[in-house]
DNA sequence: TTTCGTTGTAATTTCAACAGTCACAACAAG
DNA sequence: CTTGTTGTGACTGTTGAAATTACAACGAAA
């Protein structure tokens, strides 16, 4: 089970956003084009990211825009913007463990810490990484 | 998206067999009842973790038993011989983005290290329990 | 104010993976 | 040879991702 490409392509959304930004209008298609999917799913994602308050998107007219300082953007917002996961578990835990049963009693406590743990490092990294950080990877490759 | 509930189910089933393992016999049923699902999703389950040498398991007269020492067993192992993710990557990325594209061409190059740095910090995490912290946590909670 | 390109969103479809279930041959041991 | 169990194929239901179609709402410029 991988998390889904909405992530990925989050991310090159905004790379590309701040790439072209001078250059061209920033619309769906565009943005479509680049990341080689769907206008469609595009227009969504920009919503999710809208709603996390990281981009700008200009109805009618069209375009894209970024809404903060790059450095303020780090890959845990951006993971948080688009991966709607229920409380926000990375674990999917099944349901209804048997009451009767020692472990299957305690099983919760016994391993929501440790996985909350495991959670938090993948986490505390994203956090750690920012767009501006992806965007000077992103610029040295391009000139070259 | 969430990690699938395999590997929370198989470390259930580590813990069941360890804690049982003298007063039963651990057959798929068995462990079925305790974490409250299908006896062949346990059965499946199991030969993954055979196949990992994890655990061996008994045909004909029944009954699993853990191959190793319970320190010897990581959270990885056990998320390893569950997880079929292809190429081991925990991000799915898009595919085919556009070549044309200066951004497209190289969003490879741009994000698989960090995908790679953020997807080594779980891990990491996860290499750094064992099967026997885990069961220590759940000794104190059964006798209580 | 009409036109045009774009966004926002609903509806539908396709597809893959998870998970549940049934069935039964292969097997081990009494 | 009987019994209980494993190993596995086959099928089903369900969920979510992603693609696609369609169109009303909108903004700006002609």
């Amino acid at each position: 089970m991988q998390i889904s490409s909405r992530f990925t392509i989050a991310v090159h959304v905004l790379i590309a956003i701040e790439t072209f930004k001078n250059d061209h209008k920033i619309t769906s298609e565009f943005l479509a084009s680049s990341a080689n999917v769907n206008p469609t799913v595009i227009r969504r994602l920009l919503q999710q990211l809208k709603k996390a308050e990281i981009v700008t998107v200009k109805r009618g007219s069209g375009g894209a825009d970024i809404e903060k300082s790059l450095t303020e953007i780090t890959l845990l917002d951006v993971y948080n913007a688009v991966e709607p996961v229920e409380n926000g578990q990375l674990f999917h835990f099944h349901e209804n463990p048997n009451e009767l049963c020692p472990v299957g009693r305690n099983i919760h406590r016994i391993m929501d810490h440790r996985l909350e743990e495991i959670q938090n490092a993948m986490e505390d990294k994203m956090r750690r990484i920012t767009i501006a950080d992806v965007m000077a990877d992103a610029n040295k490759l391009i000139e070259s």
